[in-house]
Parts: C-alpha cells; structure tokens; sequence
RNA sequence: GGAGAGGUGACCGAGUAGGCCGAAGGUGCUCGCCUGCUAAGCGAGUGUACGUCAAAAGCGUACCCAGGGUUCAAAUCCCUGCCUCUCCGCCA
C-alpha cells in the first residue's frame, strides 16, 4: 500500500509488468489559495451547478497538510545546517560522532513526518481534481439543458413541397451510408461510409481545415489519437470520467474523445511568452466515446457514434482577452455552416448543463428537417485557467511575472454531424443530395449525390 | 527486437575519489551607461514551485529526465522506468 503513496511528482510510471502507478503530482484544478481564502467563491460555483462537494473537509485537510510542511521543512532545516556543520568540523579533525548519531535520529522524524505528508497531499489532491470549474457570472443559473438560452439564429428552415427524410433513410437508400456492415465488423454504434458517402466526409474534413488556416489564422496539428493519462488528467477528463473512455490495455494510453485533449496539451508544463498569444489551433482527428449511459438513445444514424471524425479548434489566450477570444472562436465555427447554408442556432449552456471543466459554453444547434430537431453540431468554451492549471500552462507577463494561460476549445465542426446536416438540409424529392457551393471545390466535380 | 552512447537552467556547456553546487563559463534576454545612426563597448540583473507573511522584501524547503535506494549529507554512488542519438534486424 504504502507504494501507492510515493511522492507525487508528474508523470506515470510503469512498473516493471506493464501496470503502472500512477499520481498527479502537483496538479491542481481549483486555485489552493482563492478555496483557502474565499471558498465562497468556490462554493457558490457548486451550488450553481447543482453539485455537492465537501469544501470544509478539505480544507481541514489543508491546514494539516500545510502544518506537516511546516514541521518537515523546519527539521530538513536543521539537518541541512548541520550537515554542513559536519562537513566543517570534518576538516579540522574534529570528532563528529555523536552529531552523526543525532542527525539519524533526525531523519528518522524527517521520514516519519513525510510519509503523513504524503497521505495528506494525497488526499488533497483527489479531491481538488473532482471540482468543477466555477461557472463565468453571465452564464445562465438553470438545472438542466431546457435551462440553455438560444442568443442568436442565422438562416431560416429550408421549405420542402415534400415530406424531408431523415438522414439514415436517404443514406442507406443512396448506398453511402452502411450501419450493418460497421455493426457486423465491429459493433453497434460505428459507421461504414461508402462512395460518394467517403468522399463527402473527407471533403468536408479537408474544407473546414482550409478555412480554419487560411482564412481565420489557426495553425494546422495532426495530433496522436492516443494519450497517456497525464495528458486526460490535464485536461480533466480525468480522474473523474474515465467510464467515458476507450482505454488501451496493457499500457496506461487512452483513445482520445476529442482533439481537445492532445491539441491543449501541446503545451503542458510550458511558459509561453506573452507576444506569441493568443495561439490558435486546428486539428483533424476521430474521437472514441464510450457513450455510457446513452444506451437506447439515438440509436440511428451518424448521430451518436463510439467514433467520429471532428476538426477542432483551440486557443490559448491572455486571461484579459479570454472571453473575446471566445466569441472569435464562436464565430469561426459559425463561419462553417454559413458557408455551407444551413440554418443553426445558437444557446449558451445554464449553469446545470455546463461540462466540468468550463466556465461558459456556447452549443451551436444546427437545423435537421429530416427529424425536426435541433442538434448539436458544435461546443465551444472557455475554459480560464481551469485546464491551464491542471497541464500546467503559463505564460510570462512583460514585467517578468509568471501567470497562467486560459484555453478555449470549440468543434469546428463535428464531421459526421455535419454530414448528416447536409443530407437532410440539400436533399431532394427524387432521394439525391446536392452539394451546397462551398463544398463542390472538395467533391471531384460531384455537384449531386444520386441514387443508382 | 539486439548492441552501444547520452539526458544539467531560454540555449550551449563545465561539473566523478559524495559536502562550501541552484549549480562555473559562454550565448541570449532585461535595465542602465556610452559612441551623432549602425556595429562594437561598459556595468548590473536574469529558473520554477511550495511554505511563511495582510502584501512586498526577506527567510525556509524542494527541484540538475522521473521514481526509489545508500548516506549525517547526492547533480555526483546503486536500482528501476521514460526519452533521445548511433549501428544491426524488422516493418508501413
């Protein structure tokens, strides 16, 4: 047992059979200090999302933790002076016996106070990891997704002189959409795209990245699609929703959810300079959900898959300037269905929908004719320094002060939702597809997906 | 997979019979001085985290890839892991 509490200090650890040990050493999400001196603040963010949390039993553990920090520091204090008083007298010639025989002693206190400390810092730490990031005061105090305030709409509902399908219908009617065979090959809740199916993924894959890049400044990243847990634990995913994750066997990787995770890590445990922010990328890469808890729930269609293409978005902002970058990074995403002409509106998430890790979240809901629904295509948030603190992400002020970044992410957009967005918004009576403008450039000269 | 070499501060690079090494020196950077501009020159400064403190200063502790061990004391010794480089093999 008592392996399991070594001192934290980052990364994993792989013992000698492949199982490793793991700790988060030194990773915070909730600053220590604003939980020890305003813990309203932090109890005030529970409260808003609706979450419980035992703020007082951590902080009785902090002050422990605090006094045995004190009392081994105080003692290291005295073994290192004289130490160094040994060290002296040595040279002379002078006999040093007993000093050595007080000093053994000494670390035995030493060892002893550090092993408590280690439980402590343990302890601490676990239960600083599971607190959600207090919400930004103008997003809406609400319980539950019917909470969320639509801000804004573009385009209007397409018209049809006839009754629109949804877009599994049209998909597998056209041959490009092939559930069984994904199901037979791996299981429920996969895709096998085919034809002119493929080619409208990759289109639009390759569409928003150039988008992103060439028109609204990001830097393209092609990411690892696997990560260490470090890396999830930086970004929050874990220690708390590791049953939401694919985990590789044998090593301690996991199959990322989203680019978020690796794109945002690119820079942990780093100290940006001031001038190059902010910093903004995009990446292309599948996510692998587990959907745990879905079951039953959108069982059709590309709407809820264990993996799903997305192009992300990231950036890294000056904490001044976080909540216009947000807005930027919004309108970057927007800019995707603008161009394809597909209506879509805007909600920002209530307090009780919020995810863990953000502060303020917009969803941008695009318009689905084939099943009269609204459905999220796209998450943007602001993150402040919530994952910055964890992954350890700062930046140096121009007076020579260090602080931390904020990060923001936003799906720029999901792939296969967007697809499906684009069967049921451009399809015809006839059962054909016709590619909107934006997109004829990516499709080989395709303008009509039809059947036969 | 087999055989070697190595991981020190923003960068380069010293540092092995363990102690006075948070760490020489150089470069870069910052501030000041100086030359009419440029180049050069002169002086000073220049890691992070935690704890203490109202705060700053100061003080203390820790950190020379990571974890563990030996020791009164480890960048320096031992063990394990990770990563990088070179050669061979294999492979997309």
């Amino acid at each position: 047992m008592a392996a399991c509490l070594h001192t934290p200090r980052h990364r994993l650890h792989f013992l000698a059979h492949g199982v490793q040990q793991t700790d988060y050493g030194g990773v915070k999400m909730i600053d220590p200090k604003i939980l020890r001196e305003r813990s309203e603040i932090i109890r005030e963010g529970l409260n808003k999302r609706g979450a419980t949390f035992d703020i007082d039993k951590l902080l009785e553990i902090d002050e422990n933790r605090r006094a045995l920090i004190q009392d081994s520091e105080k003692m290291k204090n005295e073994r290192n002076a004289l130490s160094n008083e040994i060290a002296r007298l040595k040279k002379t010639g002078a006999d040093v016996a007993d000093r050595v025989t007080h000093l053994r002693e000494l670390g035995r206190f030493i060892e002893k106070t550090e092993q408590e400390l280690r439980v402590a810092e343990k302890e601490w730490e676990d239960m600083l990891l599971v607190i959600p990031n207090p919400p930004h005061e103008t997003v809406p105090v609400g319980s539950g997704d019917r909470d969320n305030e639509v801000v804004k709409t573009w385009g209007e509902k397409p018209a049809f002189d006839f009754e629109p399908l949804p877009h599994w219908d049209i998909g597998e009617k056209l041959d490009i959409l092939d559930p069984k065979r994904a199901a037979k090959i791996t299981g429920s809740r996969f895709i096998l795209y085919k034809g002119s199916g493929a080619l409208l993924e990759r289109a639009l894959i390759n569409f928003m990245l150039d988008l992103h890049v060439r028109e609204h400044g990001y830097t393209e990243v092609l990411p690892p699609f696997m990560v260490n847990r470090e890396t999830m634990t930086g970004t929050g995913q874990l220690p708390k929703f590791e049953d939401e994750l694919f985990k590789i066997e044998g090593i301690d990787y996991f199959l990322i959810p989203t680019a978020e995770v690796p794109v945002t890590n690119i820079h942990s445990n780093e100290i940006l300079k001031e001038d190059e922010l902010p910093l903004k990328y995009v990446a292309y890469t599948p996510c692998f959900r587990k959907e745990a808890g879905a079951h039953g729930k959108d069982t059709r269609g590309l709407t809820r898959l264990h993996q799903f293409n997305k192009v992300e978005l990231v950036k890294f902002a000056l904490p001044d300037q976080s909540y216009d970058e947000l807005e930027g990074l919004l309108l970057d995403a927007e800019d995707v269905l603008k161009r394809l002409n597909i209506h879509y509106r805007v909600s920002v998430l209530c307090t009780g929908d919020l995810g863990f890790s953000s502060s303020k979240t917009y969803d941008i809901e695009v318009w689905l004719p084939g099943q009269n629904i609204y459905r999220e295509i796209s998450s943007c948030s602001n993150f402040e320094n919530f994952q910055a603190r964890r992954a350890k992400i700062r930046y140096r002020k121009s007076g020579g002060k260090i602080d931390l970044v904020h990060t923001l992410n936003g799906s720029g957009l999901a792939i296969g939702r967007t697809v499906m967005a684009i069967i049921e918004n451009y399809q015809t009576r006839d059962g054909s597809i016709v590619i909107p403008d934006a997109l004829k450039p990516y499709m080989n000269g395709l303008s009509l997906i039809s059947a036969g």
